[in-house]
DNA sequence: AATGAATGAGTTTTCATTCAT
DNA sequence: TATGAATGAAAACTCATTCAT
């Protein structure tokens, strides 16, 4: 199912290649079956070694799944970094960091799969990895920046939160893939066909965009602020 | 721990109250632990009764989720039911009915786990039950009226997709609590604080709004419909 | 599967067509999965009745599979019973003795089959039975009648022991229903089909036959017995 | 209770001891209480291992009955190879392999039972085996040979059919010892008595010659298989 | 004579983890 | 680094049996 270069020399680069086929290994499980619904022997099937070697490289079950985590979210933070976009007026990148995002969550349901498991565990296990918590919030650094660049240039209104403005693009680019089987269950629609995510992606676009404008006529959400 | 009354003539009711029982306790440990990390053992004690009776009254374990499932869903439906408010005008009936969403998922993080859980399973569990994918999508309904009154009010602009619509009130009020143990750690501040709260639901009322209102300047959604 | 009659006034025979259901169930179920694997869930199933009804009647489980070996042997004796054919002369007697048998086993599968279930089960069950163990040796008595005419129509030799004719008969109609499986696996050849079945029936009575016949170049079985 | 030497260093012969062990425990357990009977606790305290071994080993209980019944097929196998005795005249040497398979039906009772069960279970356990259902019909190829030879040198006659006659042979043969404990509750009388066992076995072969010895009056037999 | 619900002990099977090599 | 075999605890599930009605 993965595809990693069978180990010619298994002995011969000080075991990172196990290490990473055992990580590409448990990502897929673990997101496919739950923390405690994934198994050893199948990730280490999946992954072409024996189950020792998890213990030597990750120590437990949980510091792989931690491992795996932290490899989600170092995706995301390369991600994140490339948001970024000084270049264009405010308004065309914000555009884009919408669009971005909802493409990348849309490409990456493992991921995304694999953070709902942390929260069904109420995030216990990447507690212990100092990684994770760690420079996650350059998001909200990027958010600050281009609302404050919006508001001077006259694109966005002031007072807007840069945590609940990632918190309104995150939700709606999230939840369409995390809960996308029960949907199908009980709207009979599914969210991921290609037509209808496209209309999601513009709508989610224009949410947001009606969001940020400034308006004289509802002062409202300013007022929340104070 | 949970409070059903003491059962003093244990089988005097037809094994309802054993069912019940049972079905509390499961709601509760599934909510927890997820599926595969909930044990039997942990759901009987907690039911105060026997493991015998789970495979009596449910069959399996997954029919067990499953019968955990339905309730959730019917406590959804009954909710819904609920949000239809004809006697106010469209934008407060709206407005209200946002805020009434929000606090739904706000005060049932049991419920929204399971369907967390749900999800990571593919909601396989599920499918069996055709209760649950029958009327369960009236909240598409309710929608659609309002859409449409509010339209012919002058309220809202035309060519809004009810499911879109409910995609994005579900996706901002389900996210918050859903994921709130992943952004305690990222962002450091926690989703549940109640002032925070507020203003989050302040902020959300304020995007649905802002996306509903007809504007001259913004024919763009409606171009995305069509 | 069993066609016995809808029971339209359940209380009205005293249970005994109750009792009677149970022991056509059991008799399927015992004989399909042995002692051990036979479940008291699938017989009551089966016999459309309720789980302690089996108590009320038989005791318990292994007085329901003494019960069911009950009916086995009074069927066998009936069968036997039969067998008595003195208006033949001897040799007709015999070959019709030996026919009967053959098809006799040949047409109760299930009842060899629960008497291979006691064997393995060291016979415990049935030993309880007195009914069983008496009465069930007329056959000898039969065989010795009929060897002894036998011996003074000068068609058979004297000095067979009824008791090892009986083992010879019994053995040749009984493996090759009870073993048909293993050979099936083995041999590739289903020893029940149709055709070949007859010319084992054939088979049967030759040797029966030509190990009765009183030869004067083989008298080592005599000897023998001497 | 079984006499395999103790595992002075358990784990230094690749796991093969515990296999072993496991296997023969099995083979005593499955024979005594049936499949569904036998207890994989018993067995694994009998094997002086961990239940754990079982799985890791065979798969399953069904794994380990499978891999207990190609045991007792192996030893056939190597049991049947010793019946050629192509040194002796054809009659001697018939009469020599139906004591030899008598002996050895009467010397492993385990084995026999073991088939029964198997029978009971339809076989299906062994089905997945190829390993049984192929070269195990080497016994046919042995007979085929000597009724050939014994028709060449006069002793038997023509036209019998070496399947038939293995059948004959191994019913009397199997019949006394799988059917033993029935037989002493109905007729009182243990057919594993060793001066009666004699008077069986010479009975049976016996019974076999004459049934093969060639013979103008009774061309009955030839008949048959035309 | 009959039922639905309940029980307690036991069943097979699985699991994460570790040992010896 | 890597492996095959082993372990102990616990998992889900089953069973024959009985209770209250």
């Amino acid at each position: 199912m993965l595809s990693h270069p069978v180990p010619q020399h298994p002995k011969v680069d000080g075991g990172k290649r196990t290490r990473q086929s055992i990580l590409d290994a448990a990502t897929a499980v673990f997101a496919d079956k739950g923390y405690s619904g994934a198994n050893v022997n199948e990730i280490v099937a999946q992954a072409g070694t024996t189950k020792p070697m998890i213990y030597y490289h990750f120590g437990s079950k949980e510091g792989l799944f931690s491992a795996v985590l932290e490899g989600v979210y170092a995706g995301m933070r390369a991600f994140e970094t490339a948001l970024e976009q000084t270049h264009l007026p405010s308004e065309a990148a914000m555009r884009r960091l919408v669009e971005v995002t909802f493409d990348y969550h849309a490409d990456h349901p493992h991921w995304i799969r694999l953070i709902s498991v942390a929260n069904i565990h109420d995030a216990h296990p990447i507690m212990g990895s100092a990684t994770i918590a760690s420079k996650n919030a350059h998001i909200l650094e990027i958010l600050q920046d281009l609302l404050a660049r919006g508001v001077r240039e006259g694109a966005f209104r002031p007072n807007v939160d840069a945590l609940h403005l990632h918190l309104m693009i995150a939700s709606m680019c999230f939840y369409r893939v995390s809960n996308r089987h029960t949907w199908k269950v009980i709207f009979h629609r599914d969210l991921a066909a290609p037509d209808d995510a496209l209309r999601q992606k513009a709508m989610i676009v224009d949410a947001v965009m009606r969001f940020l404008k400034p308006s004289s006529s509802s002062p409202a959400a300013d007022a929340v602020r104070a």
